[in-house]
DNA sequence: AAGCTGTCCAACCGCTATACT
DNA sequence: CAGTATAGCGGTTGGACAGCT
């Protein structure tokens, strides 16, 4: 038996809110504030409308300093960071982009960035022309699961067809592992914010340095873009490529084959595939088989559920090193230290 | 001009987590 | 500690709109 519902759905108005409604709700929260019970707010105001409703329509319309839109490259870099260290988890990259919602950062990804990221990951792959299998490939498209399936699964990260695609990136090096600092107003050094966002993944990475190599693992991977360059920040960086960092981050800097098979890392899609369906946890891969393959889906389709921290560990195999302590040979020097906030600060040392 | 198709986004739904009794 | 209520989250839907044929 289910649980009853939050409210009387026959009484309760849906659809689009109008001023008045909007008015009404606006100017009731900011007299009095929520009161802590969103289901009896709309009561209390005369409003025809279910609690959730209210809460949603405030959270992501009506409360102040809410921006929407006009999202700029920096935001989209970070967005598109955090959904690959930490997936789906809209509220708290929203937590880190000022004045953006859920919903909105949600739509956002789902209606343009995923396919400019994948529209950048496909002009990489043209550009490397010579590429056979890819042409054969892109001739087979059209017989294949259509072209719905070849837009999430773009063809070169196919496990089930051939040889994959891996990218050649420069090999790590300290500076390109520089800390996230100078995005303005979503910065990680923001330490209050950085705090909660510790505090809210607190429950998913089990210990202080799992979450700081999670962390870690979405600063560094906007400062790979750099192809190390010493400034690596995005705005400091004259020869900052915004495409081609946006390129980078959807494949690239995904899954680093230069550091090669090392004990406790995984490092090629197919290992990762395996990998998770020894853990098998497929939400754990959502909006990310774009990437690895259709391999996937079938990989993880059972199996008890695994730490965030599995996956981000495989995606960024460094960070896996950090995290447990294991695999040194790929760390890019004895001490590494990361400098988000001096709470966070953590060392490594064989 | 009308119909079709694709895109965008507000809002809903169902689920889990947390708080409360 | 168990049961229930509520908050919060992420996935999905459907309508409005724009562009194309």
């Amino acid at each position: 038996m289910g649980r009853a519902p939050c409210c009387d759905k026959a009484n309760v108005k849906k659809g689009p809110w109008s001023p008045e409604e909007d008015a009404k709700l606006k100017s009731y929260i900011e007299q009095h504030g929520t009161g802590g019970n969103w289901i009896a707010l709309p009561q209390k105001i005369g409003l025809k409308r279910c609690g959730k409703s209210c809460r949603l329509r405030w959270l992501n319309y009506l409360r102040p300093n809410i921006k929407h839109g006009g999202f700029s490259e920096e935001e989209d870099d970070l967005i598109c960071s955090l959904y690959v260290s930490i997936g789906s988890r809209w509220s708290i990259i929203a937590a880190q982009l000022p004045g953006r919602t859920d919903n909105d950062i949600k739509n956002y990804w789902n209606t343009r960035l995923k396919k400019k990221l994948l529209g950048k990951q496909r002009k990489e792959y043209g550009r490397r022309g010579n590429n056979s299998s890819l042409k054969r490939r892109e001739k087979k498209k059209g017989s294949i699961a259509g072209e719905e399936n070849s837009m999430e699964y773009p063809s070169s990260f196919s496990s089930n067809q051939g040889t994959p695609y891996w990218p050649e990136l420069p090999a790590a090096t300290p500076t390109t592992m520089m800390p996230y600092s100078n995005l303005e107003g979503a910065s990680f050094n923001d330490h209050t914010s950085m705090r909660k966002l510790l505090i809210k993944l607190g429950g998913r990475f089990s210990d202080h340095n799992d979450q700081v190599a999670m962390i870690q693992a979405g600063a560094s991977s906007l400062h790979q873009y750099s192809n190390g360059q010493s400034s690596s920040s995005p705005s400091q960086n004259p020869n900052y490529d915004h495409d081609q960092s946006m390129a980078m981050l959807s494949s690239a800097t995904i899954i680093q084959p230069q550091f090669g098979v090392v004990e406790g890392g995984i490092t090629t899609p197919s290992a990762l595939v395996e990998e998770t369906q020894r853990f098998g946890d497929p939400q754990r891969l959502d909006g990310l088989e774009f990437l690895l393959g259709d391999g996937i889906e079938t990989a993880c389709a059972e199996g008890p559920s695994v730490n965030w921290n599995d996956m981000s560990s495989v995606i960024y195999p460094n960070s896996v090193n950090v995290a447990s302590g294991y695999g040194l040979g790929i760390q890019q020097s004895p001490l590494q230290e990361c400098s988000f906030s001096n709470e966070l600060r953590y060392s490594v040392v064989q």
